[in-house]
DNA sequence: TTTTATAAGTGTCATTTTTACATTTGTAAA
DNA sequence: TTTACAAATGTAAAAATGACACTTATAAAA
């Protein structure tokens, strides 16, 4: 079929990556103005070029700790771009991944440093080249992970409510959600630990804290389990 | 961030494709018997290299076309792989794609002509490479998607049985249904023709024969419907 | 012509899951 | 002590799912 691997084309391969963060109010995306030519002073997903001796995943988590510092994130694999054009500099091909990071956590001065800014989902800028298909297919991605199985708990703080876990959900799936029945699913799954805290910071009354059990879900993800919102 | 294009790696990509068939028994994969170094002689999946001048769709759309000469074939892009030793002869990145297409159209004597057979799902050999965790990957992806939208008419004749559908999910789905429960699911999804004609071969009270509804199927499509198994 | 064998065709009921919905509680501030 | 505010909680109706068995049509055999 083939006629040996001398005579092939080959070409650039660019990694592009769909950063997630929650603030307790709105599901945010990490992006980047550009500073250099093509579409210099444009907002953009922040990239990269993949190198000889990594792997994408590695590249993927290379680019995230670039910029924000963090390590140890999980980054899916999204989606390989290829229209012959959508770089026009150069053919370039470009697989993109996401992640979900706690917005607390990452390092600001680096932000800062690659003009990288924090955007709310539903006021995102046009981005360049064929960015804003990535970062729609990436949200439904997330939609559907989330809603399929308890994904998320990473951008929250270690003790969190229910409030905030239900707007975290809301926010992700962007709808309303009833908190009766919202609490009774996640309860019936068995992955939280209620503390005797309380977060007083919302309300007279406090609300108790809860903490995300990592080996109950670890024990259920195997035979998976999951979660309709 | 970058600093110019001219200065990054260069990789080879390819296109892995995993074409499923049936044959009224079994959900079947074609499998190609390399014919060149390396590992020439052992099985693998139809693949190709990417050209400068096409997309990756493109690129499986040729492949397919090569070893079937079937056309307007839907293909799904699956998962690009990366490891920097998957081919031990060069850096070479892959994406996969699958497509499911009717067992009995494709034109066999390209598939002698390719070296290329149809394989069980439950009986394929070891493959060459990661096409292994490919046809897996490729494997998952189709359950899930066939669980979730009534995927896979293309499979089966264009008239077809009840109970042919039922075997088709069931081979896909590797697990046996209840046949009355199956059909009110099917009816109710209401995206199927009754002809009144049947089909005499498989009993003597004969079956009636089906079509699927295009039309009925592409106008629920937009309000995404789905379907539970 | 009657009997037999075979797959096709069909509906109901119990269980589970999902959804809708309103009142009481605890605390700080007025 | 009253007020204001979010937290906490349970039940009942509706919908979806899963389990289950008998009758029917026809060709082939007796």
């Amino acid at each position: 079929m083939t006629i040996g691997y001398d005579l092939e084309d080959k070409v650039l391969l660019a990694v592009d990556c769909i950063i997630f963060g929650f603030d307790n109010e709105d599901l945010k995306v990490l992006l980047v103005k550009r500073e250099f030519e093509p579409e210099k002073g444009k907002w953009s997903l922040i990239g990269g070029f993949l190198k000889k001796e990594e792997t994408l995943d590695d590249a993927a988590t290379r680019i995230l700790n670039l910029l924000t510092g963090m390590n140890d994130i999980y980054m899916e694999q999204l989606y390989t771009w290829s229209e012959v054009d959508r770089d026009p500099v150069e053919r370039t091909i470009s697989t993109s991944f996401y992640a979900i990071i706690n917005i607390e956590e990452h390092n600001k001065d680096l932000l800062n440093h690659h003009n990288a800014k924090w955007f709310s989902l539903s006021k995102t800028p046009n981005l360049i080249f064929d960015h804003n298909e990535m970062l729609q297919k990436a949200t439904r991605r997330l939609r559907r992970r989330t809603s399929i199985s308890p994904i998320g708990f990473g951008l929250l703080p270690e003790k969190f409510t229910m409030r905030q876990l239900q707007k975290l959900y809301e926010s992700i799936l962007d709808k309303k959600l009833d908190k009766r029945n919202f609490v009774n699913k996640i309860k019936s799954m068995d992955i939280l630990i209620k503390t005797n805290e309380k977060d007083m910071t919302s309300s007279t009354k406090g609300s108790y804290l809860y903490i995300f059990d990592q080996e109950k879900y670890d024990a259920k993800q195997s035979n998976d389990f999951y979660l309709k919102l």
